[in-house]
DNA sequence: AGACTATTCGACCGAATCAGTCGATGGGTT
DNA sequence: AACCCATCGACTGATTCGGTCGAATAGTCT
């Protein structure tokens, strides 16, 4: 029940977060979605920094579960990766609202938004390394370094993550990965 | 020069207002996008609300010319008055944010946007009457008092305007707006 | 019943933000 | 030089914000 109370709060606050970014959304504003009073929602989180956190908390493992789940249907390292790759880009424009509120400038006060940036990257960096660690054993790959070459690709994809988002030239956009992608695969292909 | 300033900031007011709502934006927030200092504003616009005024003009007056446009491409009085009101629907849909915004409860305070709402209203019934005048006319249609049918056709828009912006359901609404059409056709044909 | 806990809320606070004001600045024009 | 016009930063009182606190209500156990 107060589990339930808590996910009623974040659905509500990752809508309006999402709507009018964080800056704009008053607790009054959730408090009046929800039909509470403003200082119920005091019970399930300590501040409004804190229950922004819980929604960003939660969209980024519904991310990185979706992209967890493309790439475990795929056999192969080279179709792994174009997994990874292509998931991770369309789950980012479903999810644009929420990152368009991560980028609003008046966050970078907030110190912890860094540290999810980081935590981010660094949770995608690991997962890129694993596949094409996995390509080098079963000899799909050859690669020196693969700490670095998934970092590389990492940074690629955080490139490619503003246009992908702000343009609207979504068919040439996406054939822009796959060009990209038949690059990287030529690059690191034994 | 001037006007063209003036046009420059009720663009950036029409987005932001639509976006965010009346009482959400901020006057910094719109001087910020023309990158202004705020007050160089009031050397065009006396006040927020006038200015929302003016974007509330500017919207509407647009809307009213993509109706006329539409219906006067057709001959028929039957095809006029169908012209008439799926253009009216699809326009007010893609209005949806000025629409939300004029809708917000706060601005019922500010009354002019009553007197908004009623001149489109009559602008409306106006446009509808002298469609139903001229089938009447020609021969087409069979109707006592058109003034009072085509306030009734308005209200009965009014009344599908609300399910129409906010339900998803777009397909089952379109065919609606067509049966309810052939009903009032039927109605009022010789 | 009564005692205890868990939830919700209205009233309130200091800090921040809001719409709107005003005088200064600077660039053009005559 | 005198004027005009657009722009701006600094300021103000009023409102809204995030957050606190104690009372009220509902539910649970004894």
């Amino acid at each position: 029940m107060e589990d339930d109370v808590r996910a009623r709060i974040i659905g509500a606050a990752k809508t309006l977060f999402g709507r009018h970014g964080f800056r704009k959304t008053s607790l009054a504003d959730i408090a009046a979605e929800l039909r509470m009073g403003k200082s119920s929602l005091y019970h399930y989180f300590p501040s409004k920094e804190e229950l922004f956190r819980a929604v960003v908390n939660a969209e980024m493992e519904m991310l990185s579960q979706r992209i967890q789940e493309a790439v475990a249907k795929e056999d192969q390292p080279e179709a792994k990766l174009r997994a990874f790759v292509l998931t991770r880009m369309r789950e980012a424009r479903k999810l644009a609202s929420a990152y368009a509120t991560l980028h609003e400038e008046y966050l970078d006060q907030l110190g912890f938004v860094e540290r999810v940036r980081e935590e981010a990257i660094r949770a995608e960096v690991d997962m890129i390394r694993s596949i094409l660690e996995e390509g080098v054993e079963d000899g799909t790959f050859e690669i020196d370094d693969t700490g670095l070459a998934a970092y590389a690709v990492a940074l690629a994809l955080k490139g490619l993550e503003y246009p992908w988002l702000v343009k609207s030239e979504e068919t040439s956009l996406e054939r822009n990965l796959d060009l990209l992608l038949g690059m990287l695969m030529k690059a690191i292909r034994k």
